[in-house]
DNA sequence: ATTATCTATAGATCTATAGATAATGC
DNA sequence: ATTATCTATAGATCTATAGATAATGC
């Protein structure tokens, strides 16, 4: 059947955005073509009118999830006036992130995986990398100034990362809460003695 | 063929050994125990001899690899005499660690696939976590007292993870050493503001 | 004729199991 | 008889390709 005028692109949307959740709950080696096209109703076989490759597809997912995530947290500092640094560490380091991996910071989910697949792929993971990096530091007070801005916020995102990855990795939720919390205040004082 | 004692023990030793640095390496999805069994010189019919299952060797992995990797650098703090920490910093966000995940901190390759697998291999993870905190501790000044030890161990493993993550996925070296180069300079501001 | 999807399949994996084999101790 | 390995295979995946189908515009 022939469809109206983009809705192949419509298609393209679709497949990249279930990827992207699939991708980041479940790693991208578990998550088979065929089970992804039936995630949003079509066939395997029309896979491949859309992407090169499944790495094609895990580029785009990496590009479009970082952008996603980093979206809804700017869109959530931008509400905060003022307070715009605690907002992105309480949001970044909350039960809620640490629960739903799936619409989550990429950085958390697939840096290791990412570290392991092709020259193209992490460079779009780089590129988000510099979203996040320019997001922080668009959140740091004044007090901050220079090239300091751009270090701290590049140490307070490794701090971040490195916090939410192991908060969700641990089984003891006391232990993971205790993560999280201890995250949070770190990377307050990261600020106040900058 | 019969073989002598404590050979099949020793057989069962070098699959762990063996599939915990392919599984630092490449991502646990990706080792297959044919692959794997070929690696340690035997044929795939013989693993379920030795485990369970798979997952009953990503459990062990996790528990080797994460002992190996933190008695690496325990026997690095060790060797330096009153420079504890700094060591400890240095050494693990290394260009070395950096460049040879598979024989590495467990935490930076596996957590985020450790969080996707059963309680048993989380609860794997969870002692090496435990492990790790308690090295840092260990190497902690003085000043540092009470509680605040451990918490602030818990922040500079959260922030060693980030870091050697991030640095490890990136695919731009300037920025990956820089990365690393910051990490080492705010764990370091870490402990003296304490 | 073009388009977006479909069915069907190739060929290579994967985890796991069944049962054969060869070397030893009894 | 026991042991540690082997060969062989089941059955379920995986990525990717080939070519059919059905709806449209010309």
């Amino acid at each position: 059947m022939r469809y109206e005028k983009g809705h192949k692109e419509q298609t393209r949307q679709k497949i990249i955005e279930a990827a992207s959740e699939r991708f980041r709950a479940d790693g991208i080696d578990a998550v088979g073509v065929v089970s992804l096209m039936n995630d949003v109703g079509l066939t395997q076989g029309g896979f491949y009118n859309h992407f090169g490759s499944k790495e094609d597809l895990v580029r785009e997912c990496v590009t479009n999830g970082a952008n996603a995530a980093a979206e809804r947290l700017a869109a959530k500092v931008a509400a905060s006036r003022g307070e715009g640094y605690r907002t992105l560490v309480n949001n970044y380091l909350s039960v809620d992130h640490r629960d739903h991996p799936e619409t989550g910071c990429v950085a958390a989910t697939l840096s290791s995986e990412v570290s392991r697949r092709p020259d193209e792929t992490r460079a779009a993971f780089t590129e988000g990398y510099g979203g996040m990096v320019e997001l922080i530091v668009s959140t740091l007070p004044d007090t901050v100034r220079g090239k300091r801005r751009r270090t701290l916020a590049m140490s307070v995102f490794a701090s971040l990362v490195g916090t939410l990855s192991l908060s969700r990795a641990v089984d003891d939720t006391d232990l993971s809460d205790e993560i999280l919390s201890l995250g949070r205040q770190s990377a307050l004082e990261l600020i106040e003695a900058a």
